[in-house]
DNA sequence: TTGTAAGCGTTATCAT
DNA sequence: ATGATAACGCTTACAA
């Protein structure tokens, strides 16, 4: 009472209460049966010295931490926001703090992996943000590891989007409205999610007999670099009809840059994103996208690892699970839809 | 080396150095001399056996945890991911894990903030998401505080974006298009910022002799409801010309509802936000608003935080500090800049 | 039903 | 320079 910053330990309520500390500890969590009236003489000690326990003393001795983290490349943008807004709310719903990492673009050294280990029961791992060899060695190491949008690895859980398919038919799409020359905008080396949506992509123009482009304009998940791409892309020899850009931020650089160049998105060059950002259907036109369940995916990905926890916790550890969830295409005005010719597919 | 998730401790390293674990302690952390031949054999049975200490351990017996947390409404929209990623990358450059609580929009359960309390070593909170009592809890049960986006009170330091100053010259600049009839669309009950911006918006009427509205169109920071607001607006009988918009996604929910009531924005209607989201220049017209430094905030909070940390662990704490950072007007064309008239203020 | 005491993994104060 | 050992705050056998 005399120092205002310190908080009274459990050993000062059994003293107050004239109880055991033991005793103390099985009111408090209601593990064990007490009397009536020790009951109420421990309770009455924790309300008025305003006690609560210690989560460091807790966990040490519990050997948990009642806290999950997620691991992920950047904060930019909306998509990893909505990620994470899913974790964070299915997390805290079920009593477990929250840690956050972000690599900021580059791989997470492995020491800033192991000191995450260090307070969490289990972490979600974002995208290419972590060395296959240090997952291996947080699993062995006992945490928990979910992964998120990136390849699934044999000795742990994943959740992803579907992109191949989407991809394709997106792309499909495009060549329906006689958009044939395509550009794909983005980087498939920097993300699994990027380099699915590219060998999609491909893939359409395997089955249509087109012959697609040698490789993608390099571009970011970011509208600075989307732009430049575009403009690039736009200043060269090539003649393409449709930019598919690798994400909305992107294709809203693109945006730009056609717009800079006295062309007109749509009618002049077919441009689609992915992600379907609450954005998109207020530009003009209104964007052509990929609707992909970012809140979901981060949600899931929580429940995954809070399984994965307690399954570790209790017998063997159950067999990895991959899950991938269903996206869907969003036509709008940008690829053509809309238009006067409007056609449909080949 | 049976149990593969069970770590190796402090005793292990002792037991395989032939040393005490007081002396692995000095050899890990460098806390005092050590023999050359000692520190050895202690660093081979570290690496060996492949040692990291506990953060809980540590943490009790250091009485400090090594990581702040960030309590916020919401993750949704670009204003808060941008002030997190500010306070992210500052926390972390200093050693310190993050952890982060959102209240969902709501006030936080006091029992939440306790829990987080018991995490970390100090919080940054936003806006209006912790009644005062409870933060008054906080900073007496020995955590360190910093208020952001949210007037300052006498017990601890904070930060915010200056706002008043700000609507002020931007209700006079509407002024200057000729647009005496305003109408405010926002909550300023919900949120500091909105109620500021609020003030300055009176102000400017006050300062120009035009009779303000009587309320607020009220409105969450949410596009939505920018939306349900605004076309309340444009179908009541009061004929404003001009609507500012308390941020950026309130003026986007604006211009949709404008539009599809067949009328331009910056022609019929002016329109300005707040917050200066990367997407308000790639709209049509571009969205005049005001620029707020949202990572810088979420930096410098973090910095005041450490600050207030390291001083509370020393010589008594330090006088309570309120900063506010500077905004400013971006003149774009939604208020009807460049417009035909494109006039000059009254 | 309740108390005693042994962990949980560190750091830090004493001795030596 | 090094080693015992007492904290740090809790949970949980094991006894009574």
């Amino acid at each position: 009472v005399s120092d205002p910053a310190k908080a009274a330990t459990i050993r000062d309520v059994a003293r107050k209460a004239g109880v055991s500390v033991a005793t103390v500890s099985r009111v408090h969590r209601g593990s064990a049966p007490v009397t009536e009236t020790t009951r109420e003489r421990v309770e009455s000690a924790i309300a008025e010295l305003g006690y609560t326990p210690s989560h460091l003393g807790r966990s040490l001795a519990e050997r948990r931490h009642a806290a999950i983290g997620i691991v992920f490349p950047d904060l930019s943008g909306p998509y990893f926001a909505e990620v994470i807004r899913g974790f964070e709310a299915e997390a805290t719903s079920n009593g477990q703090a929250v840690l956050i990492l972000s690599t900021h673009g580059r791989e997470a050294p492995a020491d800033q992996l192991r000191a995450l280990g260090g307070r969490v029961d289990g972490m979600l791992i974002l995208g290419r943000t972590v060395p296959d060899a240090v997952i291996d060695e947080l699993v062995t190491s006992g945490s928990a590891v979910v992964l998120l949008a990136r390849p699934p690895i044999p000795s742990t859980d994943s959740v992803q989007a579907e992109n191949r398919a989407a991809a394709r038919a997106l792309t499909q799409h495009l060549f329906g409205h006689g958009r044939t020359s395509l550009a794909f905008i983005g980087d498939p080396t920097s993300s699994p999610d990027g380099l699915e949506r590219w060998e999609g992509f491909v893939a359409a123009h395997r089955d249509a007999g087109i012959r697609p482009p040698d490789r993608a304009v390099p571009s970011a998940f970011r509208e600075q670099e989307g732009y430049q791409a575009a403009a690039t892309e736009l200043a060269s020899s090539r003649d393409a009809t449709g930019y598919f850009c690798a994400n909305d931020e992107i294709a809203l650089g693109a945006y730009a840059a056609i717009t800079e160049a006295g062309l007109q998105v749509g009618r002049d060059i077919a441009v689609t994103g992915w992600d379907d950002v609450p954005v998109a259907r207020h530009l003009s036109p209104a964007l052509t996208t990929v609707h992909q369940p970012m809140y979901e995916l981060g949600a899931l990905g929580a429940r995954m690892l809070a399984t994965r926890i307690a399954s570790a916790t209790g017998s063997g550890s159950r067999a990895p699970l991959h899950e991938v969830l269903a996206t869907q295409l969003v036509l709008r005005a940008s690829c053509g839809c809309g238009q006067a010719q409007g056609g449909n597919a080949r």
